[in-house]
DNA sequence: GTCAGCGATAAAATCTGCTCATGGCAACGC
DNA sequence: GCGTTGCCATGAGCAGATTTTATCGCTGAC
């Protein structure tokens, strides 16, 4: 097989029109040039160049194989222009993996900022219902950095975002909607069909965990299986729901309450144990932009 | 500069989805490979690859690599296979230089058959009005093969094609036009008005060189610029015209005299000493499909 | 805990690319 | 015609690059 040395080679001698010059000009002795070309010819089976004496000339098969040998070195090239610019930030792909709920509050922003600082720079977004997946996601090396919350024995980096806060919707019509407190006991809760998650839906869980703490197992009117449906479907009074305060939209139709006892977890932006320049760059940009508010 | 090698190891890492099995694929032990992905990695200026415990993955700098290391193999194969087409007589470019008498009369039937046999090859042709130019072209490597006048002194291999018979036309009305003989003595021609050969054109040379020796120095009724006019002016009458026998079209509304005494060259298909596979195949097609048909 | 899978590292062996020296041929100038 | 210059080819030797062999360290599976 030829080598980019040995393309290199030819190349530069049919530009300059002779071996010595190429040499000069490529900072090798003519000899070696000479030898180099022997190379290449013996490797392609056939005379690229026929030695005129005081010229070189290509052969058909030269004339052939030429645009081919440009095109290999320009990709040769071009592949070291994409490295240095992968590594300043300008070019390349991310691969960030995130928990439904952060699809919806943190990164939309993120992303928006993202763009703005490295347009050249994509993004590739997975999406996961459940930290547990999204942590083996990133176990096994799906994406270069993973939004959710915080693993427990991870050895990679995590970088804390704060604390997402739940809140419970309501209709507005709700008799409990008008808490001059603006919160909610969950206990009187108990007896409510609810907006409830589809199974696999990291939700599902915490909303029975939180339930089973206050001494509930809240039935289920509907299990919904979009994330972000349940904030809508609750206030249209098909039942509570417990969802993350930053994904209820602004200029919401229902009611809005804090949960008693509050309901919350601590997201975080972690990477595996040695992450490249870019996923740095994007967890940094994540934990600048993407601080969890907690009432929104 | 990463080599080809480097990034064929690359790949092939990435399409195995390991060292230890890309080693096995290209012949190689692992550590040469880990030690080689190192280097490229160094070449480049950051990492390509993430190793995972049972697995690697690629790096967004590795994914914005990949692509033109592919690409560059690619055109590293191309470039052989062209290479081997050429050598195969399958494909590639040749240059012919040929005066312009050859291009009227010889060279389209061995054209056509060259399409035939050799498809992929593609012809340059570059014409040339007068046999000492051809030479001079030919010595420049201006071409592959050379088809034309035999060059004296010429030390490269020199294929004969035949005697290329010249004609005199004269319009069919001409008192000589009806020679019981088919010929025509040249002395007789002496005082007409010619259509000649512009300057530069060998034939122009020819002309004056064969009028010398019988006695005379023909006067330029016209001088053509192109070589396959003469023949259509002499027959509408601007005065008889020596031309090659082969140029005169078939159904030729004219007088088509042999000329006495005779006028002859010999042609030849020549090239420089070392002809590569492609040249030599059509300088042999020459040979076969283009002698000369003193009147055809 | 043991074993298998897998990549990294170091030292030794082998290969490749380059330099220096020289030769052969052709063109050019005197 | 002779000497000089221009230019590529070839051979020997050397240094660096690539590969192999041996071994280590880590992780996951049983």
């Amino acid at each position: 097989m030829a080598t980019l040395r040995q393309l290199e080679y030819l190349v530069t001698v049919v530009d300059t029109g002779s071996f010595t010059r190429a040499a000069e000009q490529l900072h090798v002795t003519q000899p070696a040039l000479s030898h180099q070309m022997r190379a290449l010819e013996a490797a392609v089976g056939g005379p690229l160049l026929e030695r005129l004496p005081r010229s070189v000339r290509l052969t058909p098969m030269g004339r052939a194989v030429l645009p081919h040998a440009r095109a290999a070195l320009a990709e040769a090239e071009r592949l070291h222009t994409v490295a240095r610019r992968t590594a300043g930030l300008e070019e390349g792909e991310l691969e960030v993996a995130a928990i439904y709920s952060v699809s919806l509050g943190i990164l939309p922003p993120v992303l928006r900022a993202w763009r703005r600082l490295h347009p050249g720079v994509r993004i590739r977004l997975r999406e996961y219902p459940h930290a547990d997946l999204l942590r083996a996601a990133m176990a096994a090396g799906r994406a270069d950095v993973a939004i959710g919350p915080v693993p427990d024995g991870w050895e990679g980096p995590i970088r804390e975002l704060g604390v997402e806060e739940f809140a419970v919707v309501l209709p507005v019509d709700d008799p409990l909607a008008d808490s001059p407190t603006g919160t909610v006991a969950l206990a009187e809760l108990a007896d409510r069909d609810w907006v409830h998650y589809a199974p696999g839906n990291g939700l599902a869980d915490l909303l029975d965990h939180v339930a089973a703490q206050v001494g509930f197992h809240p039935r289920a009117a509907v299990r919904a299986e979009q994330t972000s449906a349940a904030p809508l479907l609750a206030a249209a009074g098909l039942g509570p729901a417990l969802v993350p305060a930053n994904i209820v939209p602004p200029h919401f139709d229902g009611a809005v309450l804090r949960p008693h006892p509050p309901v919350r977890r601590t997201l975080a932006a972690y990477t595996r144990t040695r992450p490249d320049a870019l996923t740095v760059a994007f967890a940094d940009l994540v934990v600048g932009v993407g601080c969890v508010d907690p009432a929104g």
